[in-house]
Formats: C-alpha cells, structure tokens, sequence
DNA sequence: CTTGATTAGTTCGATGTCATACTAATATAA
DNA sequence: TTATATTAGTATGACATCGAACTAATCAAG
C-alpha cells in the first residue's frame, strides 16, 4: 500500500518525465535560432514586456518569469548592455526602477520571432498543432495546480 | 501571411510555454524533496541506473539525461563522492569507464522516491492524475517529434 | 604495421540560476 | 515622530551546464 511504485503515481512520474525532456529539446532548439549571447531566457523577458507591456519594475517581471530578484538583476544588465531595454529609476518609489523597451528590442523580438517560427514550421505538422492545441487547456490545469502549491 | 502571430503559431507557443512553466516548478517541488546538495538531475541519473539498469559508462548515461558528457562527469563526481555510486575501470575498453550503483545510492532512491511521493500525492489529486494519464500519450508524440528533429 | 580518424573522458572558462546577506527606501505601528 | 517591519535592488559565493580544446585509447584504411 505505502508501495512507491503503483499504476497512478507511474502516470504522474511519466507526465513530468516527459514535460522535461520537451522542455530542454524545445529550448536547445529555441537557443539556435537566437544570436550568440542572447539566451532563451532573455528572449522570453523581452517576449513578455512586448505582449504584457513594459514599463515594469524588475521585480515584477521576476515574479512573471518565476526567477529570482538577483538572478533578474542579472538577465536585465545583459539585455541592457545589448541595448535592448532602458533601465531608469522609479519616480513613485525611490528603489524601484523602471524597465522599458527599446525600438533595437522590439526589433530583435519580431527577428527572432520569425526565426523560431520558421525553424518550428519545418518541424511540427498539422497533426502536432493539433495535439498541442487539445493538450493545452490539460496543461494550464497542471500549471496552475502547480503554482498554487508551491 | 507571414506574419508571425497567427493562432496556429499561438498554440505552438503556448504549449511550449505551459510546458516550461511546469518543468520548472514541478523541478522546484522535486528539489524540496532531496537532501542539501542533491540535485534533481543527481537523482534522475540514480533513477535512470536504477530503471534501466546500472554498469553503463559516462556517455552512456550522457546521451540517455541528454546531457554533456563534462557535465556526466561533473555529476558523478558528486555521486561518486555521496557514495552513490562507484565508477571504474572498463575492461573492455581502456578509455571507457563503468558506473556502479552502490547500496547506499539504492537506499537514496528509495527513500527520496517515498518523499517525493509523498509530496506530490498531497497535491495531486485523482482528476489531475486522469489528465496526466490522458495527456502522457499525446506528450510522448511531441517528445519524438523534438528528439527526432534535434 | 602505420597512420589518420573516431571515441571516452577530462580540463578550462563562461554563463544562468539560486541562496544568503546586505543597503536603501517605504510602509506600518507605537 | 520614532521605531520596526517590509520591500527593491545589489553583491557574493556556490553550483549545474555548456562549448571548445585537450589527452589517451581504439578503430579503420592503406
């Protein structure tokens, strides 16, 4: 009864089991359609400030992201020193700051965009959107299970 | 038409996207599970040699964690160093090496596999586990599509 | 047998990420 | 108002991972 090893928790170990090997395969091949330097990551803080807006405090995109402050302090030096963002102060908070999108940034965005979008288009067929799109609203189910437990 | 944006696109990235969220935080719970200075992929080689059978050599076990080997060997250091596991010699051939698993590196699965079972079942509830189990299918075919295209 | 190519494992340097601890600014409570 | 708690961002050190270069051993071709 207190067996490890039953039928039900085989399932739960298989689905995550194979949500990382998709996620590490999918992210190598992401990682090859961005320049050198620019890691997946930094793309998906850039991805995220052009579909949620910018104008956010570090802190809340490191909430967004689900990494830490520091490790967004870091990722945000990159993007900047790459002249992808602008980080100003916070005029409302004197330790906030203020992270905005550059015209090179959202230019970058809809380069690298198209890239992946051409290197996915090669790879998944009809068939695999299918099954992305009828998985999807399973995985927010998880997702959210997820977050809401952790 | 070739804008990027289009719904098909959409679902690709959203599934992508919910599959990395996912990957993250349920790496996260898992680590919360594993003594101080065992890492989760420490514990999906362990795992994996327990499964699918130990005496396998370094790029062996790097292929199948789809991992370098110099991170293959950096981990078995710290395993070999745990105790987990020994690595020698390979008879056969004088470059290679075989990894072992030891007693102590079964008992570490054991126990952690009981944690993390334990775990999980306090959030994972019957209707998430019937989504899992309906959804593995589906995840195993994008799984192959990635690793056949990589 | 000898030479060139391949393979196993390691070393080195770089990078992304985290935990802990710290500073500075804001918010709350007395 | 003053003291305490909370929050934003940074600094430091640690670790997992990677790519490139390296050594040693095996394989393949002549």
């Amino acid at each position: 009864m207190s067996k490890a090893h039953n039928t039900a928790d085989m399932a739960v170990f298989g689905f995550f089991n194979e949500v990382g090997i998709i996620n590490q395969l999918s992210t190598t091949l992401l990682a090859t359609c961005l320049p050198d330097g620019v890691h997946p990551s930094h793309f998906a803080i850039i991805n995220h400030l052009v579909r949620m807006g910018d104008e956010k405090s570090p802190v809340r995109i490191a909430a967004a992201m689900q990494v830490t402050k520091n490790t967004m302090t870091h990722s945000l030096k990159v993007l900047s020193e790459r002249g992808f963002i602008e980080v100003g102060p916070d005029p409302e908070d004197g330790r906030g700051k203020i992270v905005k999108l550059t015209y090179a940034g959202r230019a970058f965005r809809e380069d690298a965009i198209k890239r992946v979008t051409d290197r996915f288009s090669v790879i998944v067929q009809p068939e695999h959107r299918d099954i992305m799109q009828k998985t999807l609203g399973d995985l927010v189910v998880i997702r959210r299970l997820l977050d809401e437990n952790r």
